[in-house]
DNA sequence: TGCCGATGTTCAATATATACGAACGCTCTA
DNA sequence: TAGAGCGTTCGTATATATTGAACATCGGCA
């Protein structure tokens, strides 16, 4: 239906996918009447109709005057979502101190997918660039091009990252980004051996970026971390050893507090 | 399917209602896997488990461990609803505000088929309540329940409030809770006439709110805010004529605001 | 005011996708 | 290592989605 649909095998809801379309066409349009969608989705105009009455009538999707919009309920579920990472629960204030105590932004991410997904984000008193482009909910992040998603690449099983470049390939995004797997995985040895990850101007001209994985008792990478600012801040030696040192410290608080939650939830569980 | 199910006319896709009711119970379950979904539902396993390969293919739901989840991806669509909306775009920092000068919590609410959705909410320095109660996304409320809620009530047409009472009934909550619909109406009165509403520990014992309606200029409730905190915070005259000045007082301002920004966009459109 | 073009909505026929049970495989546990 | 429980596959019976054409409604413009 759309362009990126893979043939997707006969057993599969075509249904659901077309639902799942329409949502996601829906929020690239910033919502959309029933003639525009379909002309973007090659249908007919009666069948988005009945694909949007369908799904307003399931709470996903609202008619907004005369534009349909997806509902306030995928804030529910978004929130939800939110809310039931351990990572989240535990790091939100780690990452405020971070963001703190270094004066920039600081990230916490998680992958699905091969791709980095923003789970909360902080603003120090002396971050710079516009709320505009820090607001922007680009929240899912190719992890070869940030801090937070080399963190997490260095983490995964060496197969896992072959797939994962494959699917979704190396695009640059400044003539700095890594963009040959030969390349990526040097970039991996080196974080290994360091325990955290530098994103120098890979992603945004003029923008640097350190950050550390977050990873389970069993080694297991369930996130990462990252403190990000203009270049200018991370110049100098020792304000980038100051920074750098935060940023795997608060990742080992993290990854203390989360492993211990988990092992007293399973104790608990040991009773079921 | 559930049990909130409508019969529905046959002109419905009858697959993206299963779809979204997988979804929803998921979230309900806190992640499950195929045998409990589907007897939560009572479908047979193998429809259960089409539904959930074709949520995941679509990349609404990830398998996580043992368990189906919600994914990520919900998230990225909950923050792309809060951005869009200019409630929360323009109101973010004077609902941080309100939290701060009041010390309390500050909400930032809209509607949606009658209930009433946390766009955002700020904390107070001296807010009490554990951040469990408050961070539970419990995000959508009745709207007779809360000060944000009758707000909202107070300025919508009396037809809508009619069918809203009619549609979700005037559940209670405590002993004060508004549950017969003539108290509700000479409610909407005094809010009217005071141009804020207070909530009188109707929502939970031992607390109260006030909140306040904003209008878009023909008159159109498009939201609404509130200050909550213990009612000892609203015992004392002054300190309630307090809060409810800079209640209404930010109120107004989100409507300034709001309303400038709706007529320049108006005017940039003009050319199209 | 009244007409035109565009957009939203309905419908009946057709083409197609979904639902289910039974059977198999896997894993964990006793 | 047997067995219970869960996930997965598959063939078939059945219910569902798709579409264009016709109708309704809205908004702009003369």
């Amino acid at each position: 239906m759309t362009t990126e649909d893979t043939p997707s095998d006969p057993r599969t809801l075509t249904t659901v996918l077309n639902a799942i379309d329409i949502i996601r066409t829906l929020m690239q349009l910033d919502g959309a009447g029933v003639t525009e969608l379909a002309d973007h989705l090659d249908e007919s105009k009666s069948t988005t109709y009945t694909y949007l009455k369908s799904l307003e009538q399931g709470g996903l999707v609202r008619k907004d005057g005369k534009e349909y919009q997806l509902s306030y309920d995928m804030l529910i579920f978004g929130e939800y979502v939110r809310n039931q990472s351990l990572l989240y629960t535990i790091g939100k204030s780690e990452i405020d101190s971070l963001a703190a105590e270094t004066g920039q932004y600081a990230h916490l991410v998680v992958e699905e997918n091969g791709r980095g997904h923003n789970l909360y984000k902080s603003k120090g008193e002396q971050a710079v660039g516009d709320d505009y482009q820090m607001a922007k909910f680009q929240q899912r992040d190719y992890l070869h091009i940030t801090a937070s998603g080399k963190a997490i690449l260095a983490y995964l099983p060496r197969e896992r990252v072959e797939t994962i470049t494959d699917h979704h390939g190396l695009p640059a995004r400044t003539e700095h980004t890594i963009t040959s797997k030969d390349r990526l995985f040097e970039e991996i040895a080196d974080i290994r051996e360091q325990g955290y990850s530098h994103n120098n101007e890979e992603e945004i001209e003029g923008f640097q970026a350190i950050g550390a994985p977050i990873r389970s008792r069993d080694g297991i990478v369930r996130g990462s971390l990252s403190v990000s600012g203009p270049k200018s801040m991370f110049e100098d030696d020792s304000a980038y050893q100051k920074i750098s040192d935060l940023v795997t410290k608060t990742a080992n608080v993290i990854e203390v507090n989360v492993n211990m939650h988990r092992r007293s939830s399973e104790i608990i569980n040991e009773g079921t």
